[in-house]
DNA sequence: AAATCGGCAAGTGTATGCAGTTTGTGCCGA
DNA sequence: TCGGCACAAACTGCATACACTTGCCGATTT
C-alpha cells in the first residue's frame, strides 16, 4: 500500500506485459523484499506459491525462483515440500547479525581511512556536512536516505568488492529491524555525530579511530534498533 | 570422475528415482559447485541448461533452480537471457575476497580469544598439536582436511552464527583459489607454525594477538594462492 | 474413550510446451 | 573485398499440467 511503487502488479505489469527484459523475477525480488524489510509481513508469515502467483499476476515458475533467491538471501526461510515462511531470526541472531555489522562497518572504516581517493574524501565530508542541515531541520526521511548513502560510500570507499558484498549483504538482512530508528528521541543529532567521528578519523587518515568509531556507531544502533527487534519479536 | 560420490547421475537416481525427498536440487547443487570448486569446470565456462538437465537426468526446471542458487552463492555468473558462466573473478576481486577472508579470520580469532569454552579450547588445542604429526609425515591430504576442521573452529568457536556464515561463504567462494597450496615447498610446516600463534593467542585470552596472528595467516595463504589463481585465469 | 489408520485436500516438486530474445551465418550492396 | 542487414537456429523465460508429499479429519478398532 505505502510502497506501491515497487508493486509491480497492476502498473508495471500493464505496460510492459511483453518486454522480456528479464527483470520481471527480479521485480518480485524487490516487491517481495520490500514488503518483508518494511514490515508489511511479519516474520513467520507463510509465503504460499499460488497466492503470490495470482498476486503479481506470474506463474509458479518465476515466484519459485523469486523466493529461492530471497532464501538465498536470508530473507525467507524454505522448507522442503513444507513452503517458504518470512525468516524468523532469534534475538541472539539478531545481535550476531549486528555485531557482523559492527565488526563489517570497522573494517570498512579503516581500509577509507587508509585507501579513499581524494575525491571520494571530499565527497563524504561535504555530504556530511550537508546533513547537518537536515538535522537541524528535523527532516527523518531525508536523513534516513543520506544515512543509506553515507554507509554506501564507507563501504564502496574500502575499496575491497568483496567486503562491500558482504556489508551490503547484512544491511539488507538487518533493514527490518532497523526501520524507525530515527523516531527515537535524539537519535538524530546522536547519529550525526557519529558520523562526524568516523568521516573525522577518515580524513585525517586515523585507520584504527575510523574503525573504533564505526564499531561504536553501529553497536549505538545496535542498542537503538533492539527495542523494535523486541516489539516485532511477540508480536509474531 | 574423481567426484563421483557427489555425482547424481546414475547411482543414486537410479537408486531414489521416486523419492522425493526435496533434495534433487540440493544434489545437483553440490555437484556442480564441486565440479566447480575442484576446478572440472573453468571460468567462464557455460552452463547450459539443456546440457545439465540431460547430464542429471532431470528437466530444465531444477536445473534453472539450482543455477539459480549457485548464482547466489556467487559460483556461476547468470546474465539475462544469455545463460550462465562459470563465474570470472578478476584478480583484483580475487584479492578483495583474500584480504575480506584474512580480516573475517582474524575477527573470528578475536571472538574466540574471549568467548571460546573451555571444552573448545581443549578441542583445538588436542586438534591441533595432533596435526603436528600430519606435518612431520607430510600427509598432505590428512592436514588438508585438518586445516578445514581447524578453521571452521575458528568459524564456530567466535559464537556469532553471522560472522560464521559469511566465514564460511567466503571461503567456498576462494576454494577454486586455495586447492593444492600445500603442495607448495614447505607451506605445511608453515602453515601449522601459523596456526600455532594462533592457538597460543586463542588459548592465551590474548584477542588482539589472535587477530593479527589470523590475519598474517592468511595473507600468507593468499599470496601462497595467487600463483596458482594466476595459472588458471592463464588457463581459461 | 483413546489411539491408529485410511482417505482427502492443500500445496510443493518436476516435466514439458510455447513465446521471445540473442547470436551466428549467409546474402546483398557498396 | 568489406560492411551492413536479415534470417534462422539455439537458448532462455514463463506458463501450464501432472506427480508426489504432507497435514488433517474422521472412521474404525482396541
Amino acid at each position: 500500500m505505502a510502497i506501491e511503487g515497487t508493486e509491480p502488479k497492476e502498473a508495471a505489469r500493464g505496460k510492459r506485459k511483453l518486454i522480456r527484459a528479464g527483470t520481471t523475477v527480479d521485480q518480485m525480488v524487490s516487491a517481495i523484499s520490500d514488503r518483508i524489510v518494511t514490515g508489511v509481513m511479519r516474520p513467520g508469515e507463510k509465503l504460499d506459491e499460488v497466492s503470490l502467483a495470482e498476486r503479481y499476476k506470474v506463474s509458479r515458475t518465476p515466484v519459485r525462483e523469486a523466493l529461492s533467491r530471497l532464501g538465498a538471501m536470508g530473507l525467507v526461510d524454505r522448507r522442503p515440500n513444507r513452503g517458504a515462511i518470512v525468516a524468523i531470526v532469534s534475538p541472539a541472531h539478531l545481535a550476531s547479525m549486528f555485531e557482523s555489522m559492527a565488526e563489517l562497518e570497522a573494517i570498512c572504516a579503516r581500509f577509507c581511512a587508509q585507501r579513499m581517493t581524494q575525491k571520494e574524501r571530499r565527497a563524504m565530508e561535504i555530504e556530511h556536512q550537508a546533513a547537518s542541515q537536515l538535522v537541524a531541520r528535523r527532516e527523518e526521511a531525508a536523513y534516513e536516505l543520506f544515512n543509506s548513502d553515507f554507509h554506501a560510500r564507507l563501504y564502496s570507499g574500502a575499496h575491497s568488492p568483496h567486503i562491500r558484498d558482504l556489508a551490503l549483504q547484512t544491511r539488507s538482512r538487518l533493514a527490518p529491524f532497523r526501520r524507525a530508528q530515527f523516531r527515537l528521541d535524539g537519535r538524530l543529532q546522536k547519529s550525526w555525530r557519529e558520523h562526524d567521528l568516523i568521516v573525522a578519523a577518515i580524513l585525517a587518515g586515523d585507520g584504527e579511530a575510523a574503525c573504533a568509531a564505526a564499531r561504536d556507531h553501529m553497536t549505538i544502533v545496535s542498542e537503538a534498533s533492539a527495542v523494535f527487534a523486541h516489539d516485532e519479536g511477540g508480536e509474531a
